[in-house]
DNA sequence: CCACGGATTGGCT
DNA sequence: GCCAATCCGTGGA
């Protein structure tokens, strides 16, 4: 049985939420849309954990927004911020962990010609602008047309899933801090492929 | 009920 | 490098 190419099974995702965030690196996140096939490499993410970290969405308790994350594993969580900008996360752990893994970026393999659509709505100007297309977790969801509508989206199901793809080496892994927060900004739980030329910041 | 600020981005200095 | 844009979820009153 090939383990390559073949879609990521619930009892993937329902695993501790920093483990979840590293193997997830490498794999390939695929979004259907119609006969339209968008997908790409993931390259860099951030893990979320409610129960004892103060930067998470989920460190207050279940709200309206968030509760998809207090859920099991295997759901999209989609939260909308800044006025603008949409963000895509993958929901890890047993019913009640609230945790969730933020998609930060990834390398676009297929339907680079709609992203380019979605994100500029024109054709790229220059070299250079390929890669800003999906080097960001607003950018990756502009470029996905990922919105609300996909909020709780089932990962096993046909419109948004990923695939499995061979876990990268602990070497070729960069660990760091979060980007972009406040709270809880020591904890060394983002994660993203070393030299890959889609990760947001170094 | 309302004020605050955010898991960002892109444009301007 | 710095900062404004731009909503709406959240939490304090």
């Amino acid at each position: 049985m090939k383990k390559s190419n073949q879609k990521l099974k619930k009892s993937f995702y329902t695993r501790n939420v920093l483990i979840v965030a590293k193997e997830l690196l490498g794999k390939i996140i695929v979004k259907r849309d119609g006969s339209k096939i968008l997908s790409g490499r993931i390259a860099e993410v951030e893990a979320y954990d409610g129960s004892i970290d103060q930067a998470a969405h989920t460190f207050r308790g279940k709200t309206e927004r968030n509760k998809i994350m207090f859920g099991a594993g295997g759901f999209l969580y989609v939260y909308f911020t800044y006025g603008n900008h949409y963000c895509c996360n993958i929901v890890t752990g047993e019913e009640g962990s609230g945790t969730a893994v933020l998609i930060r970026a990834v390398e676009p393999l297929t339907g680079i010609d709609i992203m380019i659509k979605n994100r500029f709505g024109r054709d790229l100007l220059n070299e250079k602008e390929k890669f800003n297309l999906t080097s960001g977790p607003g950018k990756l969801c502009r470029a996905f047309a990922i919105t609300m509508d996909h909020y709780g989206t089932d990962l096993t199901g046909d419109d948004i899933y990923i695939l499995n793809s061979p876990k990268i080496k602990p070497e070729e892994i960069v660990v760091s801090r979060r980007i972009g927060i406040i709270k809880s900004v020591d904890l060394p739980w983002r994660f993203y492929i070393e030299e890959n030329p889609y990760v947001s910041k170094k």
